[in-house]
DNA sequence: AACACTTTTGAATACGTATTCAGAGTATAG
DNA sequence: CTATACTCTGAATACGTATTCAAAAGTGTT
């Protein structure tokens, strides 16, 4: 097997000492011209990569960042982590990606993470308990968290302002003059799910609404079609229906044409949260609340470069407002 | 800053050397049971985690398996990507993530995957130039492409057989008595799309076809849409529609409803190739040739570990066949 | 020509682990 | 009781780089 061409293979080739070669591939520090030169010509004539390994174990900084993601399957996600990839890549930083189920505790994965001493970890709609929020506070890594947030703990966060948001789409129902309203909502635990809740059926009953109807999803089409068919069999069936994902209003969308046979925006209204890719296709046309994933995705950047920069600077929980965008799926407003 | 606590703290603690640190947490090599409690223990109120860098320095192997993934957000590839994860996962081996422009080179970004020292590395519908294969060979790096292939190259390669289900899908048409056949191809240099479609040509042409409309798209849902207006505007408009994706086959689905006015399958078939979830929707019900991605990822981490087992062995390349799918959007086929 | 000062260079060492090697202790056999 | 095999253990070293430290080589000034 073809031994790794080591620094010290190129400093004899180019007649210099393996500190000088190291030097020229750190920059920043003084080699004279022509010594470059050689070293560069020997490094190339060898084929040589210095080892990230050695590097990061002397730097005591690996350069790559740790992330997790729940739900990659889910539509939004993949646009997240591809923005965070090209991020990172504009920043000279690899990504180490681990994955957990949406509710899982991801306390069986962190101690991959901690060994790999990854720069910072970023995590996504997955729980972190306390503990091991404390673990990573202690071996000096930062955290935030996209897209769920942990009030009491040490880790930083972004998040869209989900009570706004739901506060905001009930006033649009209200507005458009619905009069059965009905919430179909996402894992009940997840605090995207109880925010934009809480948001929407504080506006409700602020604005005089005594009761709504409601059924449990978990954020997938297949709980938004199941939902709304629910809902929608009903005698008294609701003539709007907010669902806590884009993904579940699409299955409610379904389940209103050819699950009942019902018109949107005529018989019922559906709204959704998120604005994946598909809610602008005809096919749905659906009005929902927008994430600015973009926005978000530099916030969480740039609290992560704080945090590595400063350690001991305050966590922070920066709220995003989300942006109604109004499509075909709401009675009385269009676009 | 809280420094990093090391075997050597460890061992000074338990009283033993660092030798019987390492040895016990590399299992496998003996230490009497009272050192290995006394290790244990000392790790544990200490909160040692093994350095994971210090290890693949030594070990020369840093359970790291590399993976490029073009295509992020098309709806394909996040499945594949989190079948890998769960895979390596079992493995105990973790994920390096890089993301390339569907059709870039991956030549720039070859640099960084070298200098971390992946075990072993997969690539996902990217080009890779002969010249970095061989690179990746030198540096005995295997590497394994995934529903991409290089016949002359070094690499081994995992393919649906893309011939054989554009065959089979012409075959399809021409048996349910369509007349006016027309193909939406993906990016012209693809070997998903050149395979597809000579499958396709091939099996028309035997069949005493003599021609047939074409035209070009990218495998994203706009161009599939743009395409079939293109088409479908024709005054000899095509019955069937083979889209070299679900995606592009999708976007023929809403431009033939939304914005021609034409009913599906009545008035034109469509087929796609993938089977991605929305292909299943009712809105959509996508007759379609399915990728088997489940038995495409395990072939991959067979080869994969059977590359890194025996370095030397040849190359190779697995055909998994696809598998038609009958929904609504053929007509004269039903499930 | 002597001096202070700056830039460039190489030798030595640290980083944290795995592993080799040899020594110590222990059990088994003759 | 000695010889032998065997199990544990610790000291020393390797892995490949960055960095410190001191020496060397320039640079310019008087």
């Amino acid at each position: 097997m073809p031994k790794h061409v080591t620094s010290i293979d190129v400093a004899q080739l180019a007649g210099v000492s393996q500190s000088t070669v190291s030097r020229v591939f750190t920059d920043m520090d003084s080699v004279s011209p022509d010594k470059r030169q050689r070293v560069l010509e020997a490094a190339h004539e060898l084929g040589y990569v210095p080892n990230a390994i050695a590097r990061s174990l002397t730097m005591k900084r690996t350069n790559i960042i740790g992330i997790v993601m729940a739900n990659l399957t889910s539509p939004f996600y993949p646009y997240v982590l591809e923005k965070f990839l090209q991020h990172f890549y504009q920043m000279d930083k690899q990504t180490l990606l681990f994955t957990a189920a949406p509710d899982q505790d991801i306390d069986d994965i962190m101690p991959h993470i901690l060994q790999h001493r990854v720069d910072a970890l970023i995590i996504t709609s997955a729980k972190l308990s306390t503990a091991m929020a404390d673990e990573c506070l202690r071996y000096g890594i930062p955290v935030i968290l996209f897209n769920r947030y942990i009030l009491d703990s040490n880790a930083n966060a972004v998040c869209t302002d989900n009570v706004e948001g739901g506060r905001v789409v009930a006033n649009l129902l209200l507005d458009t003059g619905h009069q059965r309203i009905a919430y179909i909502a996402g894992q009940p635990n997840a605090s995207t799910n109880t925010d934009r809740e809480k948001g929407f059926s504080d506006r409700l009953r602020e604005r005089g609404v005594k009761e709504w109807l409601r059924e449990e999803g978990d954020f997938f089409y297949q709980s938004g079609y199941d939902a709304a068919v629910r809902l929608l069999s009903r005698p008294d069936r609701p003539d709007a229906i907010f669902c806590a994902s884009d993904n579940m209003a699409l299955g409610a969308i379904d389940a209103a044409r050819y699950g009942v046979g019902l018109h949107i925006p005529q018989d019922v209204s559906i709204i959704g949260f998120d604005d994946i890719p598909m809610a602008a296709w005809p096919s749905y046309r659906l009005t929902t609340m927008a994430q600015q994933v973009d926005v978000m995705v530099a916030e969480t950047i740039d609290l992560m470069l704080r945090k590595i920069e400063e350690p001991d600077s305050k966590p922070a929980l920066r709220l995003v407002p989300g942006r109604l965008t109004i499509r075909g799926s709401v009675r009385g407003i269009q676009p």
